[in-house]
DNA sequence: GGAAATATATGAT
DNA sequence: ATCATATATTTCC
């Protein structure tokens, strides 16, 4: 586990309910670019269900991936997740994403 | 120890 | 909109 980690998970359960973060968000707060890395390493979410890593989507509004695969029927069931917080999603994109994305900075 | 794969983002074409 | 590059971690060899 890596430092990286900690503070990520860190800042991922700081996100309140009904609202959701991106990636890029979480890197730009750690002070890296590995964007790719932030999947990674909310994929393997040792801290679960504690760490709500449905509540981590893309930049551009999508989902972004899911349960061991990136775009797929598994993004249904985030979806689903993130709707019975508050957070709707229509089609493959966040109802008003920069309403509910929450920014640390 | 090194190479390939990944739940991304950005820039160029 | 599509293709290629950058970046950090994990998994497999």
């Amino acid at each position: 586990m890596t430092v990286l980690a900690e503070k990520t998970y860190t800042l991922l359960a700081k996100v309140p309910r009904g609202r959701v973060t991106t990636y890029k968000e979480l890197a730009m707060a750690l002070g890296t670019r590995g964007y790719r890395a932030i999947g990674q390493i909310v994929r393997n979410n040792p801290y679960a269900p504690r760490v709500p890593c449905h509540r981590v989507v893309a930049s551009d509004g999508t989902i972004g991936g899911f349960m061991g695969h990136s775009r797929g029927e598994a993004i249904q069931k985030k979806i689903a997740m993130l709707a019975s917080e508050g957070v709707h999603v229509t089609g493959k994109r966040i109802n008003e994403f920069p309403k509910k994305l929450f920014h640390f900075t």
